[in-house]
DNA sequence: ATTTACTTTCAGGAAATTTTGAAACTATTG
DNA sequence: CAATAGTTTCAAAATTTCCTGAAAGTAAAT
């Protein structure tokens, strides 16, 4: 395979991977576009590659910054800005993990929290308070599994932690 | 928190919850609905209790049934079909692991492989296959701690790997 | 063999999400 | 300070995803 393609496959295949787990397709794609560019790349050069409009491309940009897996980068002697992506890709993990765990995980974690202290007075009221407190349970050790992931270093996930699973 | 306020919270949250990574809404709270049941529910239970459509409701209870975290049951002199949820709660990550394992991480791997031979003979090739190789390494590092992960029983994730990642 | 009770399918409609593009905005240059 | 170069915003349009409902399918009961 040249490179015209596979660098197609991949930025079709990682969008549409993207996608099934809730993630903007054109935002996974200019991630994508940006993990395997040798250098930083303009708005137009990414509007261009992925043929979508500057709207797009900027609101994409600004969400891959706030999720630390973007930089701006400015060139001296250009007026324009270019991006950059972060490459290591422990870190990538690490930064989507605190996000959605922000986002998503402890938001609910809350709402578990509020919900087991449902008043448990009939037999369906018991079932469900006690399976939110299953579910909480559950949902607070991931959080704490993945506090502890976040904090560990690269070389603890590929090295020790594959040992220590096996 | 009365139980319908409760249910009804917990309902609409565990259904965004879903949405945000990628899992149909109703799937969701169909799910929800049953695993806070205290006895296994119809079709038109569900169909009342969540005001969806009868093709709505078969759909995604079916696709429930294939991901392992729904049963049918046949009560003896009913004609029709009930449903019960998975209650264990290791059961039912492990069941979403294996299928989106399956359904999603595999055939990334897939594309990363064949991606991995794209010929490297100018810098931008090059840095193209370097990245790929690097998401590829990261990936089955994944795929495989999901596996052991998977092969692991629920007492040795609640116990043993909180106080050996600590 | 017909009726009754229920389940499944899927084309078309509805809803949610994403994208566009043009106007407003910001900042640098001459 | 006017012109130029670029960025940001957001209402409306396009697209994608999801849901409905009615028709077709299945199977138990009479």
């Amino acid at each position: 395979m040249n490179l015209p393609e596979g660098k197609d496959k991949f930025l079709q295949s990682w969008g549409a991977f993207g996608s099934s787990w809730g993630v903007n397709r054109t935002m996974a794609q200019i991630h994508a576009l940006l993990m395997i560019a040798p250098q930083a790349l303009s708005a137009d050069d990414i509007m261009d590659e992925l043929k979508i409009s500057r709207g797009n491309a900027n609101m994409n940009l600004r969400a891959l910054i706030d999720w630390g897996l973007v930089f701006k980068e400015l060139k001296a002697g250009e007026r324009k800005e270019f991006f950059v992506a972060e490459k290591d890709m422990w870190t990538v993990v690490k930064n989507i993990i605190i996000q959605r765990k922000k986002k998503e995980l402890e938001p609910m974690l809350k709402v578990l929290d509020e919900l087991s202290s449902v008043e448990n007075n009939t037999p369906e009221a018991e079932e469900f308070v006690r399976m939110i407190k299953e579910i909480k349970l559950f949902s607070s050790k991931a959080d704490s599994t993945l506090d502890t992931l976040v904090k560990a270093d690269s070389n603890w996930f590929v090295g020790t932690f594959m040992k220590m699973i096996k």
